[in-house]
DNA sequence: AAAGAGATCAACCGCTTGTGT
DNA sequence: CACACAAGCGGTTGATCTCTT
């Protein structure tokens, strides 16, 4: 796979751009659109690489980014989602609008994770640090250790439901084609996502997966499944619940923090408004009444999804139930077969979107 | 007022992923 | 299938700003 030469080209310019730059730049991609960013440079007259025009491009000059302070709300937001989706940037970004993924990065890395730390609390892990462990009651470990084991599900189902969402738009596209082809009479198939095989490793999770995790998770996904309701209702009320317990111990140590903050000082960066409404609602709260809940912060995907499916939704439902149905069976044969399995090692590490994405089976 | 330390953030680097041929 | 290229992504750097002594 080769390397993209960009700025080792000689003459270009690197470092801080400009004003007449910038102003070069936001002219020509005003008038023309920016297509292709290596070929841009030349186009703008601008003496620099087309990765260069690309990131100052989405970072700084486009006019839908918003910048200056984060609000608490989207304070709470990173935090929630960087417990779920780690350190992917443009996944939380996503679900930030106006902020890019380079503002949340430097924001996480220069505030939230010191934030955190003060608090006591792993910004890695998301859950109160080992040496904060040791010095409290048993049930306090015995409690972090149950958040842990929602987490892994909750990290699961945050996988799964971005598969979800893509094999959603995948059918929808498929669908289309068929009925474009004139082939109406073409079935709709939805295949389900199947896992990787050979396991369910993932080059970015190291969280381990056991066969409690596994035995948790398909109770869940049987009740579900059982329940009558939708798939997509009881993921999110399944998700919702892991995670808003997985969250538990960042919710409390922030609440405990903050009133200490009160009392000492100040929040530095939160103005009266913000801390009034965090004070009164609390970070608990917010997560939990519903008001910032994971399934508001899924929407962005979650909406897509629904308003897709209600478009093929027409006349297809049965079918769906049935595909639904095989589609859980699925899922829960390979928990089962997970937890059954002796031969799983204590440290198999949790599926990540990369592990169930249906783009490798197309 | 000056120097040093720490914080901030725009920009770069290098790797991965997606796509076309 | 293999390769080349473009774009995207996350980690890191370094210039600049702000605070502290």
């Amino acid at each position: 796979m080769g390397r993209s030469p960009c700025c080792e080209k000689e003459g270009l310019k690197k470092g801080p751009w400009t004003p007449e730059e910038d102003q070069k730049l936001l002219a020509y991609i005003e008038q023309h659109g920016h297509g292709c960013w290596r070929s841009l440079p030349a186009k703008a007259g601008l003496q620099r690489c087309g990765k260069s025009c690309r990131l100052r491009w989405t970072n700084y000059l486009r006019p839908d980014i918003k910048r200056g302070k984060f609000s608490l709300q989207e304070e709470q937001t990173i935090i929630q989602l960087h417990a779920l989706l780690g350190n992917r940037w443009s996944a939380i970004a996503t679900h930030l609008p106006k902020r890019t993924d380079n503002e949340i990065k430097n924001y996480w890395n220069t505030h939230l994770k010191k934030r955190l730390a003060k608090m006591g609390i792993d910004p890695v892990t998301h859950k109160p640090r080992s040496d904060a462990l040791a010095t409290s009651a048993g049930s306090t470990a015995q409690h972090a250790k149950a958040a842990a084991h929602l987490s892994h599900t909750a990290q699961w189902e945050s996988a799964r439901l971005e598969a979800e969402a893509r094999l959603a738009r995948e059918a929808k596209l498929r669908a289309l084609a068929a009925s474009a082809s004139a082939s109406a009479s073409a079935p709709l198939h939805l295949p389900p996502p199947a896992p990787a095989p050979g396991g369910l490793d993932s080059p970015t999770s190291t969280l381990s997966f056991s066969d409690s995790s596994a035995a948790t998770l398909a109770s869940v996904l049987e009740a579900a499944r059982g329940g009558g309701r939708s798939a997509s209702t009881a993921l999110a009320s399944v998700l919702e619940a892991a995670h808003a317990a997985a969250m538990q111990p960042v919710q409390a140590a922030f609440e405990e923090a903050f009133k200490e903050q009160q009392q000492q000082q100040p929040w530095g960066d939160v103005d009266g408004e913000d801390a009034a409404g965090f004070a009164g609602t609390g970070f608990t709260d917010l997560l939990l009444d519903g008001s910032l809940s994971h399934q508001d912060v899924m929407r962005p995907a979650a909406a897509r999804v629904d308003a897709e499916a209600e478009a093929d939704a027409a006349g297809s439902q049965q079918q769906e139930t049935e595909e639904e149905k095989n589609y859980w069976d699925s899922i829960l044969n390979l928990v089962n077969t997970s937890a059954a399995s002796a031969s799983l090692p204590a440290s198999a590490v949790v599926p990540t979107p990369e592990a169930y994405s249906p783009v490798r089976e197309f």
